[in-house]
DNA sequence: ATTACTGCAAAGCATTTGCAGACTG
DNA sequence: CAGTCTGCAAATGCTTTGCAGTAAT
């Protein structure tokens, strides 16, 4: 993760740490959604303390480099690189991976609010099942 | 709501305390999820104090009575009686009030997970959008 | 009576914030 | 150098838990 391919994304006006290009080099080296804990544990600590990463993850947020989102009935927020690629998730009910699918079932669909004048602007889907190695294990 | 129509939810074993009837009394009048901090303002203190709401719900969530989701980025979890009935929910960006979806686009849908073999058991969809009233009001 | 339930207060997480010092441009 | 960012520690908001007292069967 070179400082030069990194400044591709760098918003203007923000300045560039040694925190924040650790932060953004992890991010765009994982596909999965990461915890800011999971981002501090993964950069020993170049990300610097777990407050930081936390602003930096909103910065990243608000500057539209990163998207924030929840899982199912967990409560700690997940945060990714936006890759504007409409992604949606398979959680693994066992083991808890998480797995990213490739269409979308809204793509066609339009969903019936239409009496109470809703105007969908977008959406978030979550598939919840077994992946194949924790299925295999199943008795 | 009378004792006898409550007594019907009633789960073998559960004891029936002036707390439960009203948690549940509260839950089956109304057809948007609250979270935990809204079942207590609603209820006047009937249901008890804050920590015995929270100790009731999970009762009835894990006696199948009740089911527990998070909406979007909010952190509070929500509660509502399982009405068994496949719910989708729209929330407005604006005034965040909650619609429910009558239909489901993953009825005639196959999720493009095969690849992983992933075993699809349930969904979560949420939508995102304005609601009518919210509309009307923008510039 | 026995056993389970509640209230209170304190503890636990994830996340946010105040402030003084450190670093970027 | 000026303005911004970081670290630390304390604060917050939601939720959980320990414990002693209270109520249900």
């Amino acid at each position: 993760m070179d400082a030069k391919k990194l400044s591709v994304f760098w918003p203007e006006g923000v300045k560039k740490t040694r925190q924040r290009r650790c932060v953004l080099s992890v991010l765009k080296n994982t596909d999965t959604p990461l915890t800011a804990a999971e981002l501090y544990g993964r950069t020993g600590k170049d990300a610097g303390s777990l407050s930081t990463i936390y602003r930096i993850l909103e910065l990243f947020t608000q500057k539209g480099l990163a998207v924030r989102t929840f899982i199912l009935d967990s409560d700690a927020a997940l945060y990714e690189l936006d890759r504007h690629d409409h992604k949606h998730y398979a959680v693994c009910m066992v083991c808890h991976k998480i797995i990213a699918v490739k269409n979308c079932p809204m793509e066609a669909f339009t969903p019936d609010v239409k009496e109470d004048n809703f105007h969908v602007m977008g959406h978030k889907l979550e598939l919840q099942g077994i992946c194949g190695e924790c299925y295999k294990k199943l008795a």
